[in-house]
DNA sequence: CTGAAAGCGCTAACAA
DNA sequence: TTGTTAGCGCTTTCAG
């Protein structure tokens, strides 16, 4: 009666005295007791690398939405200081603590085992033996943008590329490296940033260095761009006309860059909302291999024209 | 044995055979039992508006940061699309559930009454009758940021507020009026923005509208102040030559910004890091009205110069 | 010092 | 259909 059970047979007038009762003396229904017995708690985690990062923003947010459409409570840490915050939302989601969790790290431990305490799902990273993962076409984001550069002309195109360790960043190059093939053109020199605005603004030189030729660049993400752009600017390199610069993922902000920012916006709202109905629709124990299909799109901005010469 | 209490006289052998054994049984204490039992969870909750607002991110590191020293766990969510979050975690944190909330949303009902179920701080809120928060000095903020301006030798400033709502945005008004005051000059136009991006933009026109001989302006954020940039451009009015722009909190892109954004940075950090030791070192009787004193930097990039006339 | 037992508040199973 | 009870796993208390 307390639950409010439609099952159960009482009188209208009956429902209503509980009802006001329940409200007057202010009663809440003990959660953990709740859920020392379901070992249920309606509750979801999801870890990501950092709250920095603007894309996480649109991820989480794609994953409250859906969360709240549900009932569930999503609750969000991130990994920035602290590697072991997997094993730590692990750790809170055993015996019903969580009723799932979304991982978006790529720490080298950060991949539960298939025994674990609770359902998990990997956000846009596959790891080693492991078959639950939702994923973005990085690859597809890429060749986009790489052939957004060639469309325009360019032929002499270089990649600043994300961290080696991220699976993400590979996918990636790969998608630029597919889109030079493609088209006939030899790949230029590959530049590893590390995603962060100081990756990109310190590659700059190297970048210059590795190919005095290049006119067009494809950069992993928004981040290592707007650090090549201050970078070619203190060069006195000038955007689009000397080189032209393209990022992955989008964000308003790219808007006020100098120049506004050209980028390949990728479904990242989406892939939250999907993750979330992936981890309370599917047994924990199925294989998950999932890439989010739509979504990709290009965002012209004034970062990018046809090759001068 | 098991919790490993250091007042328990056992022989060092014993202990080790006693955590050898926990380790290979992987045993792991059910913390929903012992939180139904102890009424505590270790685990704290913060509320935040949104994820976008890169502010935020920062405001959680430095919560993260402290929690993770203290051995608790943090866990967020926004309030971006659901109002009643707060209520919610109210709700998770009855019985034990959290420790502690931290409330940085603005909402009409997110303020907590005294005998809420969980102990709690508003973060840079002060609200109608609770006695339970700490503050930025944006006041500072703004007044710093429009002293800057007028040591360029601006004296005709408008200012960019943020929406009338917000208990922070007024303090900050206030600084900029001061510091207007403070130097025999008259108040500029003030216009509301939301602090977003589309704020900004839009109030472009009002703006010149309002005062054509204006040639700076303090904005209350970095998205408006984006907005504001990209919509002076759209206008053919080239900051700073004819138009000083300078906002309040800084951020990395901001460096990228066409030209790149002169900001008075806030101590984010420290006030994530602060609120979580307040919160678990005060009585949740007791009041807290706190400022927090330093941290306030201008951060001179080219958005800024002496006014042309 | 060691071991047994009560009980936190809930839900599910069972008995009436 | 309704009311009663066992028990989730922990901590704390109390008896041995």
């Amino acid at each position: 009666m307390l639950n409010d059970d439609p099952a159960l047979r009482a009188r209208e007038e009956t429902r209503q005295r509980v009802r006001q009762a329940v409200k007057e003396l202010g009663y809440q229904p003990n959660r953990i007791a709740r859920s020392l017995r379901t070992a249920t708690s309606n509750t979801l985690g999801l870890v990501i690398p950092n709250f920095e990062n603007p894309i996480w923003a649109v991820v989480v947010d794609g994953a409250e939405t859906e969360a709240d459409a549900r009932g569930k409570t999503l609750i969000v840490a991130s990994a920035a200081r602290t590697p072991g915050r997997v094993q730590q939302f692990l750790d809170l989601g055993a015996h019903g603590g969580l009723d799932g969790i979304l991982i978006a790290t790529a720490g080298q431990t950060d991949t539960p085992p298939a025994d674990a305490p609770v359902p998990w799902l990997l956000l846009n990273r596959r790891a080693e033996g492991s078959r639950r993962y939702l994923l973005l076409d990085d690859e597809a984001a890429a060749h986009r943008a790489t052939t957004a550069l060639i469309d325009l002309g360019h032929t002499r195109i270089a990649h600043l590329s994300g961290p080696a360790h991220a699976e993400s960043a590979g996918r990636r190059t790969s998608g630029y490296r597919k889109a030079m093939a493609d088209h006939g053109l030899a790949p230029g020199p590959i530049l590893e940033a590390d995603y962060s605005f100081t990756g990109g603004n310190t590659a700059t030189d190297a970048l210059l260095a590795a190919g005095a030729e290049t006119t067009g660049v494809v950069v992993a993400n928004i981040a290592s761009a707007s650090g090549l752009l201050v970078g070619l600017r203190a060069h006195g390199k000038h955007v689009p006309d000397d080189i032209s610069v393209i990022a992955i993922h989008d964000h308003p902000l790219a808007g006020a860059f100098d120049p506004p920012l050209t980028t390949v916006s990728m479904p990242l709202f989406e892939m939250g909302r999907r993750a979330v109905a992936l981890l309370l629709d599917t047994d924990p124990q199925d294989a998950i291999e999932e890439t989010i299909p739509d979504g990709i799109e290009l965002i012209p901005r004034a970062s990018t024209a046809p090759p001068k010469a």
